[in-house]
DNA sequence: AAATATAGTTGGAACGTTCCAAATGTCGGC
DNA sequence: GCCGACATTTGGAACGTTCCAACTATATTT
């Protein structure tokens, strides 16, 4: 904790101006000490600096940034942070952009597009030196073109919008999908539902494509109804985990679009009696921290959040440093976590 | 979405000389106009507002800020995202304050103290016009005495801290767990455990009284190993159960710090296979939107945390227009919300 | 007709930095 | 004693706003 202020209190807050007249040099220098510039000899630089701890001096970053024409504030905009998914793509992203300086300047839109496009205003104004954009679901290709006029560096995550040109964090959907649904037939499940949205947008299509794609290689027919569409939320799991055992030809076990939905997917199963990895099994999408001790513990194609947020900041970091180099690109490839959610396909009891 | 500007493009981002140059006016006039003061003849105004929008203009609210001395940035100090409830509290907080035109400087410290010390004092330089703060457990009252010399209006959230001169907006644990014990004596339990911090600061310490008054009123003695230590995440609460159901005298029930600790005890029965709400009785404390759809749903005492988020957003704002009224204060009355984690005390079965 | 009030507009000095160009001081070599 | 080279330091004009005091009209009162 920094002494107390001890010198003369001024009415005012001090500036460099009245540190560099308690240190008897000019404002330059005090400006070029707080720089750490090397043209200051350590003498001097010393002298300043304990002129501006006694005064009680603290940065005004506001004026500098004014008169540098540039900031350190990064504005993240995220849909849904009751999704635990999102909190800790946050959590990663933050950690990141502290480390290297950055504040975050954070604004949550609930999926709402007016309100999405209102931070994104303010966030301008406020002169924001990039974005962090995951964005609401139907968000227009038009915005990111408008927001890419703006000329501020804007990194996409977890939702792709727009065409290939902008800068974009995701993980491989496709391939995540896949993986789980050949994971559940190498345990022995021959009739899988998928629980996700139909329309979508470009995570929900890809997700099911990689279902359709290894039930396909595995010469497995995908029968009516086991593409289950419901909301992407614990609620619309439960939803589906009951159309899915009220079907005539019931599957014996589900893909989830992702965590929240496999989370309500187990509570309705066990409020039928049932328990998952045995009586049926689920698979989720994200690899939330709660999935390790959910009720069973949940098998999930996990994307690590968090370094999915350190990932998307460094790579708006670098775009800030470079900012006319080709577009950047980070998919995480993601990781089959096997837990006791998903298991051999026994006959349900009936 | 604006318009595209149509005018004269100028080599740098127009300025409000700009406008006053193209709209016949002086940068005054400008700056009024953009204030909305009704000083300004309507007709004058809507031809300003024409050229600022023909030439693309952007407020500079660094820049106004600069001059203004004043800021509508509010920093924003979380210390575990992680945990639904922050979350969950955050999102009420953004809400409200984006509501009145305020932006959120968001910094997440993971508990620690140093990095939570560095995020104030960076929201500081950035002249944040007040601050929103959840202790990092172990903070001194120091620290608030120092930010408090910053001349920065703060309000305490959740985890109270320092004197009762702090505006702060939490719930009011005692009557919460309080009721919570009360509600499975009612059940018909008679042996009941506490999965909590033994020293964890204020607020554990009167969860925990609050389970021992209603025990104590209810003529019931608490033996020992019921007041179980744990660290107040989901492994902690599947460590507690593991330790609650090895006991000697074994408790038929257990209250929760919060409801992530009883999301780890619900995962824990699970594995053990047993059911809670009908082998064990299991109650939460926060009220996270996840509990309606564990497995089992859970028994919570909500403090419906994106409601208290607002609260405690109202309050500051509250104080930023009135800094010297006297502390202020909300405490969130808790609710029992029973859901199927808790039921009658039956015997266990061997 | 002068004085006063009112509505609308404006010039220019702040706000607290940065950074360029220029100034100063010191040293070694001639 | 002068020159250039180098190390330090500095004056002052920006950056884009706000806001006070002053100004110009025009209308109203005396």
């Amino acid at each position: 904790m920094p002494a107390q202020p001890t010198g003369k209190a001024l009415g005012r807050p001090p500036t460099i101006t009245d540190i560099a007249e308690a240190a008897h040099v000019s404002k330059s220098t005090v400006s070029l000490v707080l720089q750490d510039s090397p043209l200051i000899k350590a003498e001097t630089a010393a002298r300043v600096r304990e002129a501006a701890d006694a005064l009680g001096y603290v940065y005004n970053r506001g004026a500098a940034d004014l008169r540098r024409r540039a900031s350190n504030m990064i504005g993240t905009v995220i849909n849904d942070l009751t999704n635990p998914f999102f909190a800790e793509l946050l959590v990663g992203l933050e950690r990141r952009l502290a480390d290297d300086g950055y504040v975050t300047l954070m604004a949550h839109t609930g999926e709402n597009l007016q309100t999405q496009q209102r931070v994104l205003a303010s966030m301008r104004e406020y002169h924001a030196a990039g974005l962090i954009l995951c964005p609401a679901f139907d968000t227009s290709a038009a915005l990111l073109q408008q927001i890419r006029a703006w000329r501020i560096p804007v990194l996409i995550v977890v939702r792709p919008v727009g065409d290939e040109s902008f800068d974009y964090a995701g993980s491989d959907n496709e391939a995540g999908t896949f993986a789980a649904t050949e994971h559940l037939i190498e345990q022995g499940h021959r009739r899988i539902a998928f629980l996700g949205r139909v329309a979508g947008g470009p995570v929900y299509e890809l997700r099911r494509q990689g279902f359709t794609r290894a039930m396909r290689d595995h010469g497995l027919t995908i029968e009516d109804g086991w593409l289950i569409d419901i909301t992407p939320t614990r609620e619309g799991g439960r939803a589906g985990i009951r159309q899915a055992l009220d079907l005539r030809s019931r599957p014996t076990g589900a893909i989830c679009y992702n965590d929240i939905v496999a989370f309500g997917a187990l509570s309705e199963l066990g409020e039928r009696g049932l328990r998952a990895g045995r009586d049926f099994s689920v698979v989720g999408f994200d690899g939330i921290a709660d999935g390790a001790h959910a009720n069973p513990p949940l098998t999930t194609i996990s994307v690590d959040p968090a370094r999915l947020g350190e990932s998307a900041a460094r790579l708006l970091l670098t775009r800030l440093r470079e900012p006319s180099s080709p577009p950047l690109r980070y998919l995480a490839q993601p990781q089959l976590i096997v837990r006791q959610s998903s298991g051999g396909a026994g006959e349900l009891p009936e």
